[in-house]
RNA sequence: CGGGGCAUGGCGCAGUUGGUAGCGUGCCUGCUUUGGGAGCAGGAGGUCCCGAGUUCGAGUCUCGGUGCCCCGACCA
């Protein structure tokens, strides 16, 4: 046994360290906070931005690429913003061995410096809509990290869309994080709750922030993404006028979208296992292995495996055979599903006499005989698809199993340890705060999706779990990473 | 920023009253193996985190420093 896994019973977020580095998809640096993404995980992370690239594309958005430095003075422009970030900024003060007049922050986001060039770009209605999105890595110098889920550096894409109305504006916002949903749920095989933050969990200078929230194996809630109406903060801030058809002058209406590397750490910890990774073939660079038992007539065996390789890869499925010598096949079986890849086909000369072969999926462990004829690429395809789906559907269960209704705040107190929990909320922040400080369990999310809404009846007017106050809505409530 | 832990071959660890460093695994070579992390034989590989001190002698004792991890408060 090389690379052992604590189970998830054990200690679930030991389980996730083991993993993550016995997969090979993340190793620490010797820089505090830092990780270094080793090809297994950018893999993924590749993956992932593929699938969203084409998203944004296919709703009108263009990448470009703004500067990793920020002027103090850019970041200071925005009250809010500046109070929310400025605690986690890096600065640089030197360059080229002098003192820099201006400090230069590292971006932890980027709205500022591109705000800065939109109101170079801004001048009519005609110049309206804008829609970018960038690429890129920033920094925040968080207190504690984690690998993926918070690291002081990470990866990400961030949308940056200047509108000539808010209506416009708030449609951007709520197709935006209809896309991470979409993604989410389609790619990830993640079922996430669609919907809106409170206040105290808003992004720091937007009117509004919608969110994804995802429910982890721990029952810990996990946001996905966001997507944030900025309303005309930043072009208050930065002066970013336009003349409107009319012929008046108003404030660009802005709004801000992204998902980061942590996404990677959202699916490890949705359906992982105690074996390792379990990745959803949707976002397996590799999907099927294919592990000659090389006995017998070997030449033979491994002319066998090529072929089924190479039939796949020509049906788009992208196969690969492990012939190595070095490891026993069972080695081999322990190694690819610690890599998560959804399919291994198992072949040997017994089954070359009949004519068949072994393809034990990754999800389930389950192990089918498959005749090796014209029908094999179809009936994979079938067994990835059926992985895929069978994940998300594994993963909506067991979020329903530990989603619980509760009335009085006892009850409250015991269920937030077990997963979400939805409440009546009387919709302040006093109440919010408390309910956090007594049981670290925040408003993970104010649901914004008619299923979920009719499914628990959000919507229902009651009485507040913690203050006994009459309440509009019921909320999710979660403890969170 | 508090609390705890760790720092010794690539990785995981042991190292007793201070005496010149060892185990597992991985790696290299060869042979035998191969349907759930194979076996035997041989071999390579270490500034013991850094600095100072005590001592004839420090991985071990003393003082100082650094780094990382984990748990909490703050955050995508």
């Amino acid at each position: 046994m090389a690379d052992k896994i604590t189970s998830r019973s054990q200690d679930y977020s030991q389980w996730y360290i083991d993993l993550v580095r016995s997969a090979k998809l993340a190793d620490y640096s010797d820089v505090r906070g830092c990780m270094v993404i080793r090809p297994n995980g950018y893999a993924i992370w590749e993956k992932m931005q593929a699938a969203l690239d084409r998203m944004f594309k296919e709703t009108g958005h263009v990448n470009a690429y703004f500067p990793l430095f920020i002027p103090e003075s850019y970041i200071a422009k925005e009250a809010e913003h500046i109070e929310g970030f400025a605690p986690e900024c890096a600065v640089v003060t030197h360059g080229g061995g002098e003192e820099l007049t201006e400090k230069l922050y590292v971006r932890p986001t980027s709205e500022t410096i591109i705000w800065a060039s939109y109101k170079k770009w801004i001048q009519s209605y005609r110049d309206l809509p804008i829609l970018i999105n960038q690429w890129a890595n920033v920094v925040r110098w968080e207190m504690r990290t984690r690998l993926f889920l918070r690291t002081a550096e990470f990866l990400w894409q961030e949308g940056h869309t200047a509108h000539a109305t808010r209506e416009e504006a708030s449609e951007e916002v709520m197709r935006m994080i209809g896309i991470y949903k979409k993604f989410a749920e389609e790619y990830m095989a993640l079922p996430v709750i669609m919907g809106r933050k409170t206040d105290s969990e808003k992004f720091a200078g937007a009117d509004e922030t919608y969110c994804i929230e995802a429910m982890m194996q721990d029952g810990k809630a996990l946001q996905a993404g966001t997507s944030h109406h900025l309303g005309q903060n930043f072009a208050k801030a930065f002066d970013c006028q336009f003349q409107t058809a009319e012929g008046r002058l108003d404030h660009v209406w802005a709004t801000s979208w992204g998902v980061s590397t942590r996404l990677i750490g959202a699916l490890i910890m949705a359906h992982s296992d105690d074996r390792g990774l379990v990745l959803p073939p949707k976002l397996a660079t590799r999907q099927v292995v294919i592990i000659p038992i090389l006995r017998g007539d070997r030449s033979a065996v491994l002319a066998g495996a090529e072929t089924i390789a190479r039939t796949l890869n020509q049906q788009g499925i992208p196969a690969f055979v492990d012939g190595s010598e070095q490891n026993s096949p069972g080695w081999k079986f322990a190694e690819y599903e610690l890599q998560g890849i959804p399919l291994r086909i198992e072949i040997g000369p017994r089954d070359l006499a009949e004519n068949k072969c072994i393809a034990a999926r990754r999800d389930t462990l389950e192990k089918t005989e498959l005749a090796l004829d014209d029908t094999l690429p179809l009936r994979i395809s079938e067994i990835l698809n059926n992985i895929q789906q069978n994940l998300f559907d594994k993963a909506l269960q067991f979020r329903t199993d530990n989603t619980r209704e509760v009335s009085t705040y006892e009850e409250f107190r015991l269920a937030v340890e077990k997963g979400f929990v939805i409440a009546h909320w009387d919709g302040t922040a006093e109440t919010e705060a408390k309910i956090k400080e007594e049981t670290k369990a925040t408003i993970r999310v104010l649901p914004a999706e008619d299923d979920y809404i009719q499914q628990y009846s959000m919507n229902e007017p009651g009485t507040c779990i913690f203050s006994g106050n009459p309440a509009k809505q019921k909320v999710v409530f979660a403890k969170a990473y």
